[in-house]
DNA sequence: TTGTATGCGTTATCAA
DNA sequence: TTGATAACGCATACAA
């Protein structure tokens, strides 16, 4: 395997210059350029990159830490995952992954070993020991999510606060005075992840903000608990008339199900918005109107985060990206006479 | 941070001491080795990663190609994922996570870069550009998954057509004679991965040799597409009374739904068995018989066999791991009447 | 049992 | 615009 001492020589120039050369740190000379590209081209010469982490100052390697707990829905988690390698690239960066059963161990040690730059810290809890171990270890590190107690990290997350009331206002200015907000299990919001939390609060808010019903109700997702949760909201009084999901893709065709299956229609005789799901609800039967949750948006702002404190001070933050809504043609205004 | 130099000072030693108390790799006095144990402590020293890659022959890495294919089934691509990261680190190995879009280059810059000692490859499909250019680069390799052409490759995987013949011989044996095979949805049989396939082949081929019939059926993963397969198998004349699924949890589930929409119990009228699914089936209902496909299984192997290439030769071969069978009360004797 | 010295391949400083 | 050379931190062959 060619080294760079065998590109100088083909080249007839000092290894300095062709690393310069390679890395456009310094003006190299036309016809100088030319046959060191040549060079390299010729020995199919590709830097070694421990020669680079050792001289550079940077191994140009994230760490990514991405626990999958039981509640966790791995399509999503997967999304993740991909989301952070595919924009780590975009920076050069390769992204090494770190088990469940060595979360703290592992950052540790890439950390002091000095094999990764900074760290990804993905699906972050509430009381999330990686946070504070972060904190701590005093390292690069952006997370996505937002632990309890944020404090001079750099966390990056979807607004669900925003998306929520979003989901309200959309509904409320349809016409709908009667709302309903289907959840995850019961368990997610008792432990772990704090954005379902977040969503229900905000939810709940902007409906007291704007003067309607609302009512909360978690499902698991099986679909006869589903159905079951459903027919808490549309058979109570009033009954509810737009309804937004909050859960994984499962629920969502269930509800669709259920729905169908009372002899009612979307939107005719129920509104639906899905709130911050990661799938396609576009393919749904009947389509949904969707706040969806990109992972290539927090993903890649994270890393860029992570890029930036690498060569500059980054302040500590809670950055939420401000959620948007695409119209499928589930929400319309309620029946006169409901 | 402190290096070796500071380590050994601290312990009033030589660095190449150090080195080798640490590596173990030649003897060292019972007083020295504990004057270095309490520097190492004192200064919380950790190698560096860089100074080893490049002072030593091997980074520590494994790359991880794991492409996320329109037909992967998320969980069970997550699960495989684990299982690598999960058996690299008991080889003190860490695992970089190539992205999708980055299949064959990554692969090329990794190797020829020397970032990793070598490649796990995961999710392979039947013409697998990842399997000729793992051939091509000559870098140590493992397969998860079997190419079309597996010559001069490291491969291992469940042996899928032993786990059909296994399925069929627990209904056979257990006195049914007219077996039915749900499967993936056709897409799937036609290009990618050809697990499918071996599994599909593996039914057919041992109910042959036990002469019973057999029918096998595709089925997309909505309820009303399953009920209409089962249905397929269900109607026909002879009916079958032993059915083995070969597909992802809502398939299971739906199935499970349908037989008993149907009025039919498990395995009073139908026995069930779960072929090669990586999730949990006995908490299903009812639980169901099943041949489980254990990612740590194939992973850990593949590992084991990524590392044995790294200082001896290992040859190329195509490993099939041996099925298991766990019973659940899901199987019983047909019918009299049936 | 321990120490000395060299080399791994690159980056970056200092000179020219 | 280019070159010589000193780190970077460690492993290991060779000496003692």
């Amino acid at each position: 395997m060619a080294n760079i001492h065998d590109v100088a020589r083909v080249a007839g120039v000092s290894i300095s210059t062709v690393s310069y050369a390679l890395s456009g740190k310094r003006p190299i000379g036309e016809k100088t350029r030319l046959r060191i590209d040549a060079a390299v081209r010729e020995l199919d010469y590709m830097p070694n990159a421990a020669g680079r982490m050792l001289a550079g100052t940077r191994t140009r390697i994230f760490a990514l830490t991405a626990p999958l707990r039981s509640d966790t829905y791995a399509p999503a988690h997967m999304a993740f995952v991909l989301a952070v390698a595919t924009a780590a690239r975009k920076y050069d960066y390769d992204v090494l992954l770190l088990t469940e059963d060595e979360a703290t161990d592992g950052l540790r040690r890439v950390s002091s070993s000095r094999l990764v730059d900074g760290i990804i810290v993905l699906d972050v809890s509430i009381n999330d020991e990686r946070a504070e171990l972060v904190r701590a270890l005093g390292v690069p590190a952006a997370l996505i999510g937002v632990p309890g107690n944020a404090d001079g990290l750099v966390c990056v997350d979807l607004d669900f606060e925003a998306a929520a009331a979003l989901a309200v206002d959309r509904l409320v200015d349809a016409g709908h005075t009667s709302l309903a907000l289907l959840g995850h299990p019961g368990v997610v919001y008792e432990r772990g992840s704090n954005f379902p939390t977040r969503f229900r609060d905000g939810f709940l808010r902007r409906a007291a903000e704007r003067g309607v019903t609302a009512r909360f109700t978690m499902t698991e997702k099986d679909p006869p608990e589903v159905r079951a949760a459903l027919s808490g909201v549309l058979d109570a009084v009033p009954a509810a008339t737009g309804l937004v999901v909050h859960a994984e893709e499962g629920v969502h065709k269930a509800v669709l199900e259920a729905v169908a299956g009372r002899g009612l229609s979307v939107p005719g005789d129920l509104s639906v918005i899905a709130g911050a799901p990661t799938f396609d609800t576009s393919a749904f039967t009947p389509p949904l109107d969707v706040i969806p949750l990109i992972p290539a948006d927090t993903c890649t702002r994270a890393v860029e985060l992570a890029v930036q404190q690498l060569d500059g001070t980054v302040a500590p933050r809670v950055e939420l990206v401000a959620p948007t809504y695409r119209e499928h043609g589930s929400v319309a205004a309620p029946r006169p006479g409901s």
